[in-house]
RNA sequence: GUGGGCGUAGCUCAGCUGGUAGAGCACAGGAUUGUGGCUCCUGUGGCCGUGGGUUCGAGUCCCAUCGCCCACCCCA
């Protein structure tokens, strides 16, 4: 037997419903903002992530999935979406249009990884990239989108964890004073902290581990260090969600495993569904899109982990989609088959989901089938409901049934909403 | 990448010290020829993950390999 790739997965019925509903929802409450959604390629020239995601991290470094094509050139599925983004915003040349631009995309990213629950080599992110403002407020804006679509799936305990990781030009600085202060305790950090402390030593302060942990608690935090226009930044976007009623919550030791963020860095989260699951996360990324070889236009984005989302979806939207029952529409005498099709397309017109009997069920065998697919009502087209151009509409949960004439089927079925 | 556990029907699993592959659920039909959910009967469904070895004989023992799960690591 051919299976799936590993780590990838199949998606079926019904739960691929709520894949849909959520990212109906995201068009929805998106697009009330007005970003508008960009469909990019999922494989991209590797040069574009290693420069743009950062050749330090770990999705460059043993995360990619890359592989020549036919003439050489390397190719990368993408581990991320902001820097395709980035790509499209130059080479399409939106930095042209009014300005600032809004993007909304969803679909598959691609990282090598080791398995785990809720992991997956090929998993799919929801994100919004708001290119071409520098200001605070563009960055509560992006916020605000975020808890606003989490709250629309039912969430109602979000918190936003808030880090302000500088300037670049901050970055010595911070490391400096850092290693400064852990420099006594050096050998107590953890093997990882120590290949860290040369090859990326801001993320020594996002170590698990328990005595790195509490080492890093007594360092100052980067906040204290960054400029006056940084901490000014990040100070007036933190009061901005502040009073939308937005939960803010300070989260010093916050770093991110991709290189371009800047000032704000943040990650959302639902505290009843512990700590350290965030649903998404993001931040600001000022320099990305000029590395990359673009104009200097700032941009601020995030990302939600949508295979992670639908795996912790409040139960009310959980239901609410799933909960969608069909009407079966069920031919039970010779020649009833053009009469049961006809109505059943126009139920379907009507808004109903209708599901035809086509495999010649006899009745009874027809409403068994019925009722484990979950119908909440049966169209039943009998030899003497068809003579006299009626059906029986049966309600599959209370048993109740009434003839009524084949033009007035819908009505009686949208009626009892 | 490191450590541990597990691979038998679509699913959950049983299968003893090696001797002709099983159950429940699910699916299909019927008992009830115009009425579902309960019950009962019948049926479909397996190269026992794969490859090699030991043996008269391997689901069972040995080796390898692939896959899955858990923890670490990392991360949306």
């Amino acid at each position: 037997m051919i299976r799936r790739a590993k780590g990838t997965r199949d998606i079926l019925p019904p739960e691929s419903r709520l894949w849909a509903a959520v990212e109906e929802q995201a068009r929805s409450v998106f697009g009330g903002l007005s970003y508008e959604e960009i469909r990019l390629p999922v494989m991209e020239p590797t040069e574009l992530f290693v420069r743009g995601v950062g050749e330090g991290t770990d999705i460059v470094s043993k995360e990619m999935f890359t592989f020549p094509d036919r003439k050489g050139r390397s190719l990368t599925l993408r581990p991320e979406g902001t820097a395709g983004v980035a790509r499209a915003f130059i080479e399409e040349g939106l930095f042209q249009r009014p300005q600032p631009v809004r993007l909304l995309y969803i679909g598959p990213m691609f990282r090598y990884e080791k398995m785990q629950r809720g992991r997956y080599r090929q998993f799919a992110q929801i994100g919004i990239e708001l290119l071409g403002a520098a200001t605070p407020q563009a960055d509560v804006e992006v916020l605000m989108a975020l808890h606003m679509f989490l709250e629309a799936l039912g969430f109602d305990d979000l918190v936003i964890r808030l880090n302000n990781l500088g300037d670049p030009e901050d970055r010595p600085r911070f490391i400096a004073g850092l290693k400064r202060e852990l420099a006594s305790h050096k050998d107590e950090l953890c093997s990882d902290c120590h290949r860290r402390w040369d090859e990326n030593p801001l993320r020594l302060l996002d170590c698990k581990v328990p005595r790195c942990r509490e080492l890093m608690l007594n360092t100052t935090p980067v906040a204290e260090v960054v400029s006056d226009e940084a901490r000014a930044h990040v100070e007036e976007v933190s009061a901005g969600l502040t009073a939308l009623g937005i939960p803010v919550q300070s989260a010093p030791r916050l770093v991110r495993g991709l290189d371009y963020y800047l000032r704000t860095a943040f990650e959302i989260v639902s505290p009843h569904l512990g700590e350290d699951t965030a649903i998404g996360g993001g931040g600001r990324y000022d320099r990305l899109i000029s590395d990359l070889g673009g104009p200097q236009v700032p941009g601020i984005g995030f990302a939600i982990g949508e295979d992670r989302l639908i795996d912790v979806l409040p139960s009310g939207f959980r239901d609410r989609v799933l909960g969608v029952r069909p009407v079966v529409v069920l031919p039970a005498a010779d020649g009833a088959e053009t009469a049961a099709m006809k109505l059943a397309r126009s139920l379907v017109e009507h808004g109903l989901e209708v599901r035809n009997e086509v495999t010649g069920r006899s009745l009874r065998a027809g409403l068994k089938w019925a009722a484990k697919v979950g119908a909440r009502a049966v169209v039943i087209l009998g030899p003497d409901e068809l003579a006299v151009g009626e059906a029986t509409v049966r309600d599959m949960d209370s048993g109740e049934q009434r003839r009524v004439e084949l033009e007035r089927v819908a009505e009686e079925l949208t009626a009892q909403d």
